[in-house]
DNA sequence: AGCATGCTTCGTCCAACAACGAAGCATGCA
DNA sequence: TGCATGCTTCGTTGTTGGACGAAGCATGCT
């Protein structure tokens, strides 16, 4: 037997549940009752629709005092809700009229761990002609002179079998061209090292 | 506003229609009927449940004469199946019991428009150890040597920005381990080229 | 023409489940 | 020790939608 798609597509199948799981798209953890009104619905419906969505492994949680802090459990979630962004946005291709609150969201936002919207398509795009990732039809990858730039401001990558990779490609629904996710995606947002750090790219 | 993932999440959320578009997943076009075999439903229930797939743009059909095929309406459907599948698989980690009926998917299976399973994976081994795909931790690309070899048995890569990736790779949700997507692996199960063509490099 | 096959539409029944009010636990603060 | 805040559990209600029988409409075969 194959395993049983259904359960998962069905708890993201929601309302509320998919507009409380995109909320934590944005990599931030989300207090339950931030995530009821997210979604417009009480803190009671929340409360169930959380205990199922952890349970089957889509979330995890940790308490802080009298807080629930919820995020997406994995990377992989991120990406199996960034594909249903980009199908369901294809779907809709001619692009109904769009609000200002819209542009916003398509300048930049961050998909999960990393830099996404016209920023971050616009930051991929410099990393290729900088010549520091490859500009491969493919997934790209880190050139030498990528490596050594990146290792010289303190990026360390995670070679191990079974890790995310190192670099990813991640289509854009808004702007339906790639920008940069995996290790060096989510350490460009959020480096560990304590020195400053700019890119002068652009 | 973002787009709505629930509608099309809520659409595989069900088990008849998750089961038909796993079906699909072989890469062969069903009629309707088989499909609603193949999901234990009625063919009633199973018309309603493919034209609403179809209204999403998840299925397209062709007709002929009395008959109507389905299949998947593109590759990006395919590998939110995939993506789907393989959460799920990872989350019933302790992998049951698995009976005979399983070996044979688990051995040689196809995903989609390319080769899955154990023999998929060895496959994608085989390429990498021969050089004719770089043996990268992130996404394989072609080496020159393969650009050489596959070239000359006839594969020809499309190019153009927005079409699909020449290599992909696409976790195996049975073997937990790459295997080859994207036009090379589509190709390689499937060559368009008349003259016979035979990998040696096991 | 007649019949079989494949798919669809209609009407009805039934189960699943999202939603909320109300009440109940915790935790933190004064 | 009180009181406020955050989350959960319980019971109820209402709606949604999946399922099938029956009938209808095509298409193809003889």
């Amino acid at each position: 037997m194959q395993p049983d798609i259904s359960v998962v597509a069905g708890l993201i199948g929601d309302r509320a549940r998919s507009r409380m799981l995109l909320a934590l798209m944005s990599g931030k953890a989300l207090t339950a009752t931030e995530l009821a009104l997210d979604a417009d619905i009480t803190a009671q419906t929340a409360s169930v629709h959380l205990a199922k969505l952890t349970e089957a492994g889509l979330l995890r949680f940790s308490k802080q005092g009298r807080h629930k802090y919820f995020r997406l459990s994995h990377a992989d979630v991120a990406q199996l809700l960034e594909n249903l962004l980009n199908i369901t946005a294809g779907a809709i291709e001619p692009d109904i009229h769009t609000g200002p609150a819209d542009a916003e969201l398509r300048l930049a936002r961050v998909c999960y761990d990393h830099m996404a919207g016209e920023l971050g398509v616009a930051l991929f795009q410099a990393l290729k002609q900088h010549g520091l990732v490859t500009n491969s039809p493919d997934a790209p990858e880190m050139t030498e002179k990528g490596q050594i730039f990146f290792a010289d401001v303190g990026f360390k990558a995670d070679l191990r079998a079974g890790k995310r990779p190192v670099c990813r490609n991640c289509l854009d629904w808004s702007e339906r061209r790639d920008h940069l996710a995996g290790q060096l995606g989510q350490w460009i947002l959020n480096p560990k090292t304590k020195e400053s750090f700019r890119f002068i790219i652009f």
